[in-house]
DNA sequence: CGGCAAGCGGAACCGTGTTCCGCTACTCCG
DNA sequence: CGGAGTAGCGGAACACGGTTCCGCTTGCCG
């Protein structure tokens, strides 16, 4: 028996200063995010951290991992909520509509995700990926069970997180809305 | 004695190396905006003008300013579009369709522009408010014509500037479509 | 032609992300 | 417990893009 042993993925095999600055920077990162959006300055992260800029760049290669790393149970959290929906939900439909709300909840409540998520940049290629290996499946099965066929999951996933853009920051623009609208009127 | 410069300030005004200058830039961000996208380096356009980023700077204050000159007559013409559509469609709704389509189809055929123009970057404020002043009274005289009160024309507009970020880059997500589901929703 | 301000070029500056390397201090082993 | 070796650290340095600034050039007008 191994105690404590790759409970957590990137802590296991470290020393014990490393596994600490990794914590420490997880929670100055989720602050940094909080007060800033997730573009917030590397620099600022490190220094809430009370770390050097480098010690970031070992522990999470490129932004895309921090921004994985600290919404990781966010984004476990809204997949597992699918096939409960399902189950709770009168038809797939409303579920369909309750689960993209649970999405669209937590975009908009994360300033900048929503444009992390879209971006080109190769850098974000691991934020996509983690976003779509574990909602992706879980939207497709809830289209699925409503019997639409007309949009395949990654669009509709692409489209919602780009209605998603700039919602925080803007108070005559209604994300929820316009996200309500669309999938309402999917045929 | 006069203090002042001996001509008027203004457009007419200006010496004749400095109109040529500011023809020969328009050109220059055009091609920078077809090969590159809306965000071309600055110093790439003058490189390409074969002018000193600060002329750039000294016609046009914001990139946004740039942008806009570039792309006026077009945004005239979607404009323009609009009450055309509505006197040779069927029904406002048709017209509306219609007229998005126009919309997108700018949008989307321009790498980089619906993420220029959802930016809440202070420097973009020109930009969104060019298409804002031309676009936005269009688009809700087709809504009130269409009879449409459920959304106004701005979110429309934001919606659907959205839904085309990216459009160009990413071969799975067809933002017309998506774009087009979302009209038809329209309750 | 001569004076002078409009206009120009591009070096310099600033704020990002990212890399690199000399030093620190943790861990392990004797 | 103490010394050695290395994982890990800090932050200076670099890359890169936008923006500013200022000394020089040049078109314009008298």
């Amino acid at each position: 028996m191994v105690p404590f042993a790759k409970r957590e993925v990137g802590l296991a095999g470290k020393r014990a200063d490393a596994r600490r600055n990794e914590a420490t920077l997880l929670d100055a990162a989720a602050a940094a995010f909080v007060a800033s959006g997730v573009d917030a300055p590397v620099r600022d992260i490190a220094a809430r951290a009370g770390v050097g800029v480098g010690t970031i760049y070992r522990h999470f290669p490129t932004r895309a991992d921090l921004i994985v790393a600290v919404y990781r149970h966010q984004i476990e959290a809204c997949a597992a909520a699918g096939p409960d929906l399902l189950a709770a939900s009168d038809s797939p439909r409303t579920a369909l509509a309750r689960w993209i709300d649970l999405f669209v909840d937590f975009l908009v409540t994360k300033h900048g995700l929503a444009e992390a998520l879209r971006s080109d940049d190769a850098a974000f290629e691991t934020l996509h990926a983690a976003f779509l290996d574990r909602l992706l499946p879980v939207c497709a099965a809830l289209l699925d069970a409503g019997g639409i066929r007309s949009v395949d999951a990654y669009q509709l996933l692409r489209a919602v997180g780009n209605l998603c853009i700039g919602a925080g920051s803007d108070a005559r623009y209604d994300a929820r809305r316009m996200v309500g609208i669309l999938v309402a009127g999917l045929p």
